[in-house]
DNA sequence: TTACTTTATCGTAATATTGCAATTAACTTT
DNA sequence: AAAGTTAATTGCAATATTACGATAAAGTAA
């Protein structure tokens, strides 16, 4: 009843799961889009960049951060957001396997 | 409010989000992974792969069909489903790009 | 110390998602 | 036609997400 049933799959199907949902948001898109286009990443001015208050915009930036796809450092009284490579990797990995089995069986399908 | 601000984003930005936002749950990675491992995809089974009802997981199949990530025919009173290259290509080159941004700007980054 | 800046957290309201039983729809088999 | 099979839809309850104002927390600057 709106909970997901978590227990009942792979460790992989959540994590895979996990890193797509914190994705499945454009708010969270744009703000990977803007730590991707600066080119330091000492960027306290995320809020500007967004069309959201500063509380959602926070909210948006701890599920990123939970999720591991970018990471904070404190840097005088400003924080300095990151992309984290890692989970990316992740992610990149679990796409091309994806292509790589699409591509095999493409004549035996509809 | 709770409602999200999709005029406020780019298209691609919203696209990707919502590509995303699809493979956000691991029952519908469990889908994928399913059609990808089955030699054909005529596949009347999912329901049976699943810990899940079978309203549930029809429900599922209609997310990952309305995201574009996977496409059904009808055949005889069984439905035959399909990974969608097409989504996925778009998924894997914003996560190519991704990976391209990131390795640029390694140097400089915290 | 006081004022300012920056980010996190709390509380709350609106909306979305997840899951299932029951039912319906559409086709097959007998 | 009657019974069976397969998948979608409906209705509902429980939980999660999204968004924001207000406030707190933690640092910097005057």
């Amino acid at each position: 009843m709106g909970i997901t049933k978590t227990d009942q799959f792979t460790l992989k199907q959540n994590q895979i799961a996990t890193l797509a949902k914190a994705i499945g948001h454009p708010a969270r898109v744009a703000i990977l889009d803007y730590l991707m286009k600066v080119d330091s990443c000492i960027c306290g001015d995320i809020v500007n960049e967004l069309p959201l208050a500063q509380a959602t915009v926070s909210q948006h930036l701890k599920e990123l951060k939970n999720a591991g796809l970018i990471k904070g450092n404190i840097e005088g009284n400003a924080i300095c957001y990151c992309i984290d490579e890692k989970a990316f990797t992740k992610l990149q990995n679990y796409f091309l396997n994806l292509a790589k089995q699409v591509e095999k069986k493409k004549s035996k399908c509809c």
